[in-house]
DNA sequence: CCAAAAGTGTTGAAAATACACCCATGG
DNA sequence: CCATGGGTGTATTTTCAACACTTTTGG
């Protein structure tokens, strides 16, 4: 028995937020529990923690087991601990959220036999335990931090247009941005790379493509540069 | 046994960053450890969490017994899981960090016989565990949230000087601010009651004391206030 | 040639910064 | 009367916000 403390301990969990932006909206996996409690009920995606992985591991092997989610952005959000937020017993449960690129994934429903759906995230279904609040918070944050942080871009495919980059933003702020002015801001980064190719099969003028240069923000990142929009 | 999960469990504590501004410095409150491993290191605050209480909860008891604090600002940190953090066995630590009014509590050494002490946090012993790198994520979640939220009173008393104010401010960030401009931004928050009072016994001009206004500002912020220093 | 979205500059207002001197008090 | 910190205003620069038309392309 353990050397450290030889008292009962919570159960850890971890359960993720994953964002997907698709023609529509700003959209959250979910999966419909397929036993007591809450049969039935749409939840966040997670599972328990095993003694041999990390928290960041644990959070990637149940995005991987029950959604075939692999290779995403990945953020530690928050750890709830309400004695009550379980009512089986004491589960505490370290929170993460997630950014995919829908357009590439088209994340397949879970590999086992479990249902797996995306739901924008002001038309969420009654959700189980307080995942909830959980996604309330990942929203939250992702607005806060999509500021500040050149996060959005992890919504969108590797080449992307301008009009894609700002309807990420709009969608995750909730509010338009005016044309002129966010792409001034864009190009006043520094990081985007107008690259030689356009649009494909659209039905009006090709829009320009461009890239993140990921490469290029490490290294101002180190010297305390401050990507904002 | 457990409904939920009958493997072995990661054991839970919290782990704390008690935050103090005194004449010189920012500082941080450290416990030095008794037993092994890691014996006559300094360590932070913390210890395992009880089946009955909350995180919250859990970290104010720990402050309590271990350094007789009571009733600071305590906001969750991040929940730190690698595998090998305690040589013993698996520990997760969830961390939270407090700001404490040192000029207030004159925090008592701990009421066990245990040795505590405040270090400035530029200046900190070899810590026990990953206590280091949990001390890094606390300052640096401290400079960039101080700027944008109203928690550098918390450090004060309630009545404070603009330059006590404006002391906090710089000690945190770690530079220096313009006074005039300074006390422009603090008053157009509209959030400093001007009080009727002087400080007391000083050897020149005594200084205007203030307090703020939390009850406007709660109300403010659940509009969607926003406070910017 | 029409529909649809791409792309592009300027102006005015507001906010942020830089900067230096006189004042009140206690010793 | 002097040492110490308290207190105050203006000018300049920078940033942000508002705003509308022309261009390109496919159908």
């Amino acid at each position: 028995m353990s050397v450290t403390y030889r008292y009962p301990r919570p159960a850890l969990a971890v359960d993720c937020v994953v964002f997907g932006l698709d023609e529509e909206d700003l959209k959250v996996l979910l999966i419909r529990r397929g036993v007591d409690p809450f049969a039935g009920r749409w939840a966040l995606p997670g599972g328990f923690v095993r003694l041999e992985e990390t928290l960041d591991e644990a959070a990637r092997r149940e995005l991987r087991e029950e959604a075939g989610i692999e290779k995403v952005y990945l953020e530690q959000l928050y750890t709830f601990g309400a004695v009550d937020r379980d009512p089986r017993e004491r589960v505490v449960s370290v929170t993460y959220y997630a950014l995919v690129k829908l357009s590439e994934h088209r994340v397949r429903a879970a590999t086992d036999a479990r249902e797996a759906a995306w739901f924008a995230i002001d038309d969420l279904p009654k959700l189980a335990f307080d995942h909830e609040t959980i996604v309330d918070k990942a929203i939250t944050r992702l607005r806060g931090k999509v500021r500040y942080a050149p996060i959005g871009f992890e919504l969108l495919p590797k080449k992307f247009t301008l009009t894609q980059l700002q309807r990420v933003y709009e969608k995750v702020l909730g509010y338009e941005l005016d044309k002129r002015n966010f792409r001034k801001k864009v190009a006043a980064t520094g990081l985007l790379v107008e690259l030689d190719e356009v649009e494909q099969d659209v039905a009006h003028r090709a829009a320009r493509l461009y890239t993140f240069d990921e490469k290029t923000y490490r290294k101002l990142e180190k010297e305390g540069f401050l990507f904002e929009i």
